[in-house]
DNA sequence: CGCTTATTTGAGAGAAGTCAAGTACGGTGG
DNA sequence: CCACCGTACTTGACTTCTCTCAAATAAGCG
C-alpha cells in the first residue's frame, strides 16, 4: 500500500539497497543469514547514508545486445545491476575477444576505473541497472568509510576470481574449463535462486563462453557434447543445463 | 648524521612512505612529477600517519627462492616489497602453475584477501620487504580516509591488470604474449630506472616466464630466438634484453 | 511458417606441447 | 683463477589438442 505511493523513491532506495547488501554476499553460500545481517547494518548505519546513495542514482534499462558502455568512453558512472545478465569484454585490434566476466543481479560495474573505460560492456538479456555519478559516489567515500570498506571488499573479490580465471585460461584443458565455468555458473546461480539444485540456466551464447574459457564456439560445443555423454549434464536446449554429477565434475575442473 | 641517530624508524619510516608513495605512481609514466607532488601529500596529510604506519611495521628479508607465503596460510600480513622480485603463483592439484604477476620494489601484496592467502609468493632475488599485520591496517582505514583510497586506487589498477592478462591468456598467440610480456617489463622497469632506454632485466627465469604466459620453456624459448631473429630484440644473456624496435613489438603484441 | 542465426558435427591443418638431447651459464671448490 | 658440476636454456623431432573451414541441424523470431 504505501509502497505504491512512494513507489519511485522507494525503487531507488531499494536499488541501492542492493548495491550495499547483494555485494556483501557474493561468493558467500549461507547468503539468507547474511543478507540480513546485512540489511541490519543497513538499517543500522545506513539510514540516512542509503538515502544519500538513492538521491544520486538513477534508473537505466537496456534490451538485449545494447551496448551499455564502450572501451574508451569517459567514466562516469558506475552501474549496478538489478535484472539481467551484462557480459564485459576486451577486444584485440583484428576482432579477437576476451570475456572478462559475466555479471547478474547485485554485480556492478565501472567502479574500479580510471577516467576511461577499459572494457565494454554489453546487455546479453535484457536490464534493469541503476547507475551512480563516479564523482559524486567518490565524494561519499569520504563521509562513509563503510561504504569504503565495502568497496574495496567488492573489488578485493573481483580481483580473486580475476586470477582465478588466470590459472583458467593459462592452464587448464577445454573440458577443465568448462567444468569449472558451469560450476562457477551454478554456484553463481545458487546465490540468487537457492532453490533448483542442479539446474544452471545459461543466459549467453556459446560464442560468449567461447571468448570467456579462451577457446572457439566448435570446442565449446564439443565439451558440451562430451560432458552430456559421459553422463556428468544434461542439456536441455543450448541454455539450460542439469549438472548431474557435480563431484565428477569438480574433479574434472581440477584435472583429476 | 641526524640520520645514523635515527637509523631503525627512520628505515620505518621511509619504507612506509614507498607504500603511501611509489603506488601512487605506478602505471604512471610522468613519475618525476607525480612522486614530488604525493610526497607533497605525504607531509601535508600524513606526517603523523606516516608514523602511524612506521609503527606496526616491521622488517623482512628473504633470500631468493624463498617461500614468503602459501596458498592457504593464514593472511596475517600485507607485504611491501622495498627491493627485489617476486613472483606470485596458484596451482593446480598436479602441479600445473599459473603464475599472475610478478612484484618489484614498491609493489604490495597481501592485501586483497580474506582470511587466508590464496596464492603464493616467493622471491626470485633476495628480496628486501616490510610487512604489516593486516588488522592494525584494516583498524587504520577508519582514521585514514586517505590510505583507504590510496588502496583502493591501488587494487583497481591490479584490477586492471589483470583483465589486460586475461586478454593475453585467453586470446593471443605465444609471439603475441612474449612482445606484451617484454614491453609491459620495460614500462615497469621504465618506471624503476628511468634510464637505460631499451634495456629490460629479466630477473625470472624461462619457466617463470612461460607460467605467467600460460606456455611451456621450450615455446618461451623459441619465441625468444624468433624475435631475436627477426633483429626485433637482442639477448644478453638469457636475463638481460634490448628492445631494438619497440613500434615493430608493440604491433605484434597486438597481432597486427 | 519461413527465414535468420545459433549450435552441432565432421574433416583436416596448425600452433603449441611433449620428449629428448645438446649447449651455455653460474656457482663452488680446488 | 680456473675447472667442474648442476641447473637453466636452447634446439630438434614428433605428437596432440585445439583451431579452422565447411556443412548439416536446431532454435528463435517476426
Amino acid at each position: 500500500m504505501d509502497r505504491s505511493v512512494h513507489k519511485t523513491p522507494f525503487n531507488h532506495a531499494r536499488s541501492n539497497l542492493k548495491l550495499v547488501t547483494s555485494s556483501t554476499c557474493s561468493g558467500n553460500t549461507a547468503c539468507e543469514d547474511c543478507s540480513v545481517r546485512h540489511i541490519a547494518m543497513c538499517s543500522a548505519l545506513d539510514t540516512k547514508q542509503v538515502q544519500q546513495l538513492a538521491d544520486i542514482s538513477t534508473d537505466f534499462k537496456r534490451d538485449a545486445r545494447q551496448i551499455l558502455c564502450s572501451e574508451g568512453d569517459p567514466a562516469d558512472y558506475l552501474y549496478n545491476i538489478r535484472e539481467g545478465c551484462v557480459r564485459i569484454s576486451k577486444m584485440l585490434p583484428d576482432g579477437r575477444r576476451q570475456i572478462t566476466g559475466f555479471l547478474f543481479p547485485g554485480d556492478f560495474f565501472g567502479l574500479a576505473c580510471k577516467d576511461v573505460y577499459t572494457f565494454t560492456a554489453e546487455a546479453i538479456s535484457p536490464v534493469d541497472m541503476c547507475r551512480f555519478p563516479r564523482k559524486k559516489i567518490a565524494r561519499l567515500f569520504s563521509e562513509m568509510p563503510e561504504l569504503g570498506e565495502r568497496v574495496f571488499e567488492m573489488t578485493s573479490t573481483e580481483l580473486e576470481a580475476a586470477h582465478d580465471q588466470m590459472l583458467l585460461l593459462g592452464r587448464k584443458t577445454a573440458s577443465e574449463k568448462l567444468c569449472s565455468f558451469l560450476l562457477a555458473m551454478a554456484e553463481k546461480s545458487a546465490l540468487r535462486t537457492p532453490r533448483a539444485a542442479d539446474h544452471v540456466h545459461l543466459p549467453m551464447s556459446r560464442s560468449d563462453i567461447a571468448d570467456y574459457l579462451g577457446l572457439t564456439v566448435e570446442t565449446v560445443s564439443r565439451q558440451f557434447t562430451k560432458l552430456a555423454k559421459a553422463g556428468l549434464i544434461k542439456l536441455e536446449g543450448a541454455h539450460d543445463v542439469h549438472l548431474l554429477d557435480r563431484d565428477a565434475l569438480a574433479d574434472m575442473a581440477e584435472g583429476d
